[in-house]
RNA sequence: GGAUGGAUUCCCGAGUGGCCAAAGGGGGCAGACUGUAAAUCUGUUGGCUUCGCCUUCGAAGGUUCGAAUCCUUCUCCAUCCA
């Protein structure tokens, strides 16, 4: 199966500009092509992921990709598809982000031998002089189109700033500098840049007369429609300190059963064959389905030994309720009162309760199980020995635990 | 620059002097049922040393025995006019 093909079996693409062309371009490794990822966060999280992985899969097939960190353009901050103000990032948080993103990025791809590039917009971008601009750039953007443009709607009721609705020339000024600096004939990225896209290849049509292509890959959705790879507490991040392995494995352990298969082919490199077998899997035996999921891309991301941990810590916790390679928590002496621990303390501490009050309606409402013993007292405490060596498994609700031990 | 409307707890959104830690919904959390899924039902949802106390209704002052509610100034946002 050619590349193009197996990218639209995914599910993956989502708009092209010119389909036969570049089916051509991809299929043949024809491309050099470019993703933009905005330092916004110090971690790269599961939508960035998504793009890195289909950068590998054209990479592989041949073309050359260029990852591009907008240093440049996080100083404006992306309207599209939000219904708020960009928080103003500073420079100095930028650069900060831009590093961590550069040391993540090149766990995925290939960099050496100029077989992948990396680029910082800021090196373009930050020099540039705003009269020269204006002339250059600002005619070949009308107004009247760009606010007409699916990424600013939403913003057309809450408000939109001059500076945000310039993100968009920003990033065509990207494709532009790329297409005449490496010959980038093409930008991949999410659905949600559509418009952004367009822009660039308009720009290099009206300014050089040539022809560069867009593509746009699916947003993973959830089957109610919502972007996944967020919880609660924020998004699941492929750095290990902010999202553990087995947090990570736990969280795609978890999806529904509508977005199981989905999840497989959009994010896993499994054979597609394989992944078509699973769609005939029903009932309980979707469930393995989540874990070969679960154990597949924290293998892509944290590599396989990590993933053999969550995967068998997974499984002896939620069989026996007891594991090895579950996440820990220490506790010191200064926790200790006369050689005690209130339980809604300990809950605390041990990060499994925001708060006492969390804590203590956990314990009320029967959440809280101690080596698995429901705790069903509110003033109850434990010792240090109990706590002992070994430790004791702390468990909230079904699916957190955590074993704490003494230092 | 002018006119008008607005800012309430995680989000949406009621509340116009005491009965307000603040209706209702969403979301979250916990329980039951299950397959670590979904749906459903129940409870819960500011904090604390929890029969009590402390901090919250954009910010700062003021009026009052008492303010999310009234007054003053400020900040921010939207709409219309320039």
């Amino acid at each position: 199966m050619k590349l193009y093909d197996e990218l639209t079996a995914r599910g993956l693409i989502a708009q092209v500009t010119d389909e036969e062309e570049i089916k051509e371009l991809i299929n043949n490794g024809k491309a050099t092509f470019y993703i933009g990822f905005d330092p916004t966060a110090d971690s790269l999280h599961v939508g960035h992921f998504m793009a890195l992985c289909l950068m590998k899969r054209l990479q592989e097939a041949g073309n050359k990709p260029i990852a591009l960190i907008g240093g440049g353009t996080a100083m404006i901050g992306d309207p599209s598809g939000r219904t708020d103000m960009r928080q103003m990032m500073t420079p100095e948080m930028i650069n900060h982000n831009v590093e961590c993103f550069k040391k993540q990025m090149e766990r995925f791809i290939d960099f050496s031998d100029g077989k992948a590039l990396l680029v910082n917009n800021a090196d373009w971008l930050m020099g540039l002089n705003y009269m020269e601009v204006m002339r250059e750039i600002g005619p070949h953007f009308s107004v009247n189109r760009m606010l007409a443009a699916e990424c600013y709607k939403q913003r057309m009721e809450k408000g939109l700033t001059f500076l945000e609705f310039n993100y968009m020339i920003m990033q065509s000024f990207d494709f532009y500098t790329l297409f005449q600096k490496y010959g980038c004939n093409m930008e991949f990225g999410g659905d949600d840049q559509w418009s952004n896209m367009l822009g660039g290849t308009e720009l290099i049509r009206r300014k050089l007369g040539k022809n560069a292509y867009a593509m746009t890959i699916n947003l993973l959705l959830n089957s109610e429609g919502k972007k996944m790879g967020k919880t609660q507490s924020g998004a699941v991040w492929l750095d290990p300190a902010k999202t553990s392995p087995f947090d990570f494995y736990q969280y795609w352990r978890n999806v529904s059963d509508a977005d199981v298969l989905k999840c497989l082919r959009m994010l896993t490199f499994l054979p597609l064959e394989q992944i078509n077998e699973m769609d005939k899997w029903e009932g309980s035996q979707l469930n393995e389905a989540k874990e070969i999921l679960a154990f597949e891309l924290t293998k892509l991301v944290h590599g396989e030994e990590e993933a053999s941990k969550a995967k068998e810590g997974a499984r002896a916790l939620f069989s026996s309720g007891s594991a090895a390679d579950m996440p820990v928590a220490e506790l010191t002496d200064s926790d200790f009162e006369n050689g005690q621990i209130g339980i809604l303390k300990l809950l605390v501490k041990a990060g499994l309760a925001p708060s006492n009050a969390e804590a203590r309606r956990n314990v009320e409402q029967g959440g809280v199980t101690i080596d698995g013993e429901k705790a069903a007292d509110v003033k109850a405490s434990v010792t240090k020995e109990q706590i002992g060596e070994d430790g004791i498994i702390l468990k909230r609700g079904k699916k957190k635990f955590i074993k704490v031990i003494c230092k």
